[in-house]
RNA sequence: UGGGGCGUAGCCAAGUGGCCUAAGGCACCGGUUUUUGAUACCGGCAUUCGGAGGUUCGAAUCCUCCCGCCCCAGCCA
């Protein structure tokens, strides 16, 4: 890990941090245990980092340990293929749950012990009532609910339902087990909540063994016991279960006690964080499935070119809290950056070409222009570049009639090839519609290397590629998924999708980009940071801008 | 109208009665350096803490009332 991870640990403080302190201080606990509880319904995103930046950095700041847990209580939502996702992603983040891989699913037999055990007190019955009456029984946030007709049922009788609920004896949906609590309560989760459906479904795990599958709220706190877990971290909206979560633990013969705590879930501006509205993009077609690095999901940022320790840094940087709150996605953007801004080698390449011909520059010579690597960092040494009479050159670093404050090439002025030479156009050609189309320069071959002997300066410095020895590449440039801060504030989401939120471009690059493999990343000098994407080959290189270099002539520029 | 949670700058967020005429980061606005209009560096950016009262020598921090926002009526998690 950078230093910089190892900073944002040290210095992390947050409200749970501090309840952990006290634990630990005060000797309600010896050592600390986290969990990070995924359902295998869907891919992890940035939102479920934050998660894992906390449950992992917690747990390792108190020297703990924590446990991945997949959360696959309902079979008909959860796949193999996520189990699979989650964990790569997981370790890709940079975590470790170590032994510590854990299922709800293994504690399907312990569960139903419990929910025996619970019946046996009186405290758990069969109903029998649909889905829709049981609604009805429930009451409304503001009326009481009343009691099921099946409330007050022999345990005997509980018991032979109960079990044969389990053996498959009965349609899906047609009893439930539910806690015996308060139909009364300002809680409705305490409204005798159901802690076992009848799901004649195919397991994932456990296949076909089971007729009956326990709820999220029978199976989370009891397998956060199992576990041995102290401090069960979740997000704000199940703070209502949490009396529920409590007395299922209170009533139940466990040994050791959990306790929940609740922080706020992360939103970023322009896109979703939303498992259920990320699989409709993905099912819709609106993208390329859960890797496009358009997506907020972990595949999607590390396809996408995001270092995993910027989103640690990002996650450090946002901090957990109770409030609700919509981080700037420009904080996530200069976490990437600072990261690649250091790490990354810088090559050059032109996204819209536009040719330059050398008039005084001999045909056919090709001269190798030394160029650094990292000029803030001389270690990582230098590149031969290849120089030519013909050359490509940003279309936007050339103004036939510049504003002000343009300062790039336009008619008769000089600027800088960056290492290279001084050039200065003479002469536009355009095509019959009036697009420029090439650029006639000369240049003063005494300017080698980007100085010159008798000192004059040069306001600007353009990145180029040697059109002959210069290869071409295909460039994907991503712009933000939705074009509204608040996607489907006003509406429908899709509506707000982003049509300009790719554009593949033909680059010219230099030829030592022929090199990189999937996954590289590096600087093109003035455009940004861009990474091999799985699909580029030597002969076809294929890259992702990861993100923009920040643009103050581009700002300056809207005004 | 029941229950739960939250309100400190455009965004995130420190702060737990005096050192707060309120940290830090992002964004933004200047300026310096610069063979990336990048980076780096320097400076600016809340007399005020949702509002109103009150307690106190002293309040963002305590009390009261009010206002606003979010979550809950799945046999989802």
């Amino acid at each position: 890990m950078s230093d910089t991870d190892v900073e944002n640990t040290e210095n992390a403080s947050d409200f749970i941090r501090d309840v952990v302190r006290e634990d630990l201080e005060s000797g309600r606990h010896d050592a600390i245990v986290t969990r990070f509880p995924p359902e295998p319904n869907g891919y992890l995103h940035i939102g479920h980092a934050k998660s894992m930046c906390l449950n992992f950095g917690v747990a390792s700041d108190f020297k703990g340990r924590c446990h991945l847990r997949f959360d696959d209580t309902n079979p008909v939502k959860e796949e193999l293929e996520y189990i699979e996702s989650i964990q790569e992603d997981v370790r890709w983040l940079g975590f470790d749950w170590g032994e510590h891989i854990y299922y709800a699913s293994d504690n399907f037999e312990q569960l139903y012990a419990w929910a025996v055990h619970l019946i046996g007190e009186g405290k758990a019955y069969v109903d029998d009532l649909s889905a829709a009456e049981m609604r009805e029984y429930r009451g409304t946030l503001t009326e009481p609910g009343k009691p099921s007709p099946y409330r007050d049922r022999p345990v005997d009788e509980n018991l032979d339902l109960f079990r044969r609920m389990r053996s498959g004896e009965f349609e899906d949906g047609a009893r439930v087990l539910r806690a015996k609590i308060d139909m009364a309560s300002g809680n409705i989760n305490l409204r005798d909540p159901v802690l076992y459906r009848i799901l004649n479904a195919h397991h994932p795990r456990t296949g076909d063994a089971w007729h009956i599958y326990p709820t999220y709220d029978f199976a989370h706190g009891q397998s956060d016991s199992i576990e041995g877990v102290t401090h069960s971290l979740c997000t704000l909206e199940f703070a209502d279960h949490r009396p529920l979560y409590d007395w299922l633990i209170e009533n139940l013969p466990v040994e050791t006690i959990p306790r929940q705590y609740e922080f706020s879930r992360l939103n970023l501006t322009y896109t979703v964080l939303s498992k259920r509205l990320l699989m409709q993009l993905v099912q819709d077609g609106h993208v390329h499935g859960w890797d496009d690095p358009r997506m907020p999901t972990l595949s999607g940022l590390r396809r996408r070119g995001i270092p995993a320790a910027a989103i640690r840094d990002f996650a450090g940087l946002i901090g957990v809290t109770k409030s609700d709150s919509t981080v700037d996605m420009s904080l996530f953007d200069h976490c990437t950056r600072d990261l690649l801004n250091k790490s990354a080698l810088r090559r050059m390449g032109v996204l819209r070409p536009l040719k330059i011909v050398i008039e005084n520059y001999p045909e056919g010579e090709v001269e190798m222009i030394e160029a650094q690597n990292h000029p803030q960092d001389p270690d990582a040494g230098t590149r031969q570049v290849p120089f030519t009479r013909e050359l490509y050159v940003e279309q936007e670093d050339f103004m036939e009639e510049p504003p002000r404050k343009f300062f790039r090439l336009s008619p008769g002025r000089e600027v800088r090839l960056r290492y290279a030479y001084f050039v200065i156009c003479r002469e536009v050609i355009k095509d019959a519609n009036g697009e420029v189309i090439e650029l006639r320069c000369t240049y003063d071959p005494e300017t080698k290397g980007g100085n010159s002997p008798d000192g004059r300066k040069v306001k600007a410095t353009l990145h180029w590629v040697s059109a002959t020895e210069g290869m071409q590449a295909e460039v994907r440039l991503y712009d933000h998924l939705f074009k509204e801060e608040e996607p489907g504030a006003n509406g429908d989401f899709l509506d707000d999708l982003n049509p300009e939120s790719l554009s593949v471009l033909n680059a010219y690059v230099e030829p030592l980009l022929a090199e990189v493999g999937a996954g590289d990343t590096v600087q093109f000098e003035r455009q940004g940071y861009f990474c091999a994407d799985p699909d580029t080959s030597r002969d076809a290189p294929v890259f992702n801008r990861t993100v923009a270099l920040r643009d103050s002539w581009a700002k300056a520029k809207k005004k």
